[in-house]
DNA sequence: TGCTAATATTTAACATGTTAATTAAGTTGG
DNA sequence: CCAACTTAATTAACATGTTAAATATTAGCA
């Protein structure tokens, strides 16, 4: 099987990408875009990680909580778009490092009401002036306009694609 | 620090944002756009995943490697987007399932060379039909112009971001 | 009331993301 | 020729993504 087909040594074979419209490259493909996209956005406050020894997803919890003052965790999981799951276990390392608390809804013990300590809440307010200058940055390099159109994009790809899901 | 707040109770405190330049609500800044966007995209192609049994990173690795018939494991990883510690442990799992072959350059032992099997090459064949007929209908949803112009969009932001990195 | 279905969260198992360390092989300059 | 540096890939350790199952609690309804 190792040397089987090492005689019709056509040259390295350059690319045999066949699509017609254009849209499907490989490694350029919609969904790496984004990802990329993603990466490099995120990379943008990677001082803000290091510096609280945090990470991206720890961050979102603690910014979300932080700003909504309290909420339940499913609620959390909405709108910081990270899974019940994943969620779980963050809370967990997040409530062992005293940066969030976590207790019983009286009217629904199902729920989980979660909400951050002042620790946290120093570290979002300080890190805060720090990520805003960074937004405006981006807004200012890539054109504030050009910006919100790529989000208002964003946002009607994901209706639409949910539309027909 | 629980209680000392608790008595200028405003009704749960819808969300005290207080950005100025409207791209900092949290639960939709920009990363997070991106994430709900790849994730919907993404979702899209499920069926292919279900129906080979593969992962979304697997399949990348899969199309990549078939569409450009051999390929240094480092310039697969830059391809698709996949960390070489990742790809590692992907690679070893598609070759003990015999959907990938490896074996190290002549020239260079450093490198590895990574090609797909015949397996692998009609799983793909197959699914590009579908593929190519779902980006079709994402393009018509979406309109084919929007689409380009996102993509564009994309690809330019993750340019001004890492010129100012 | 009591049984069943639906909700909210957690746990489990496995794949991937991420950073740092390790190994092996090439490159360079003395 | 060889010691020091660089590069390519892997391994290790821990965090997260994902799907399915388990738990606990509430809601619906005969």
């Amino acid at each position: 099987m190792n040397n089987s087909d090492s005689k019709h040594s056509s040259p390295p074979v350059p690319d045999k990408d066949t699509s017609s419209h254009g849209l499907n490259d490989f490694s350029h493909t919609l969904p790496i875009r984004l990802l990329r996209a993603r990466h490099a956005a995120v990379s943008q406050f990677q001082p803000i990680f290091r510096k609280y020894n945090v990470t991206e997803q720890q961050w979102r919890v603690l910014r979300m909580v932080t700003s909504a003052s309290t909420m339940t965790a499913g609620e959390l999981s909405q709108a910081i778009f990270i899974s019940m799951p994943s969620l779980s276990r963050i809370m967990q390392t997040l409530e062992a490092r005293n940066l969030i608390r976590r207790h019983a809804n009286k009217d629904d013990l199902r729920k989980t009401m979660v909400s951050s300590t002042s620790t946290a809440q120093a570290m979002v307010a300080e890190a805060a002036i720090w990520s805003d200058t960074r937004y405006s940055d981006i807004a200012q390099w890539f054109g504030k306009e050009r910006l919100e159109h790529l989000q208002q994009l964003l946002d009607e790809l994901v209706q639409t694609l949910d539309q027909h899901q």
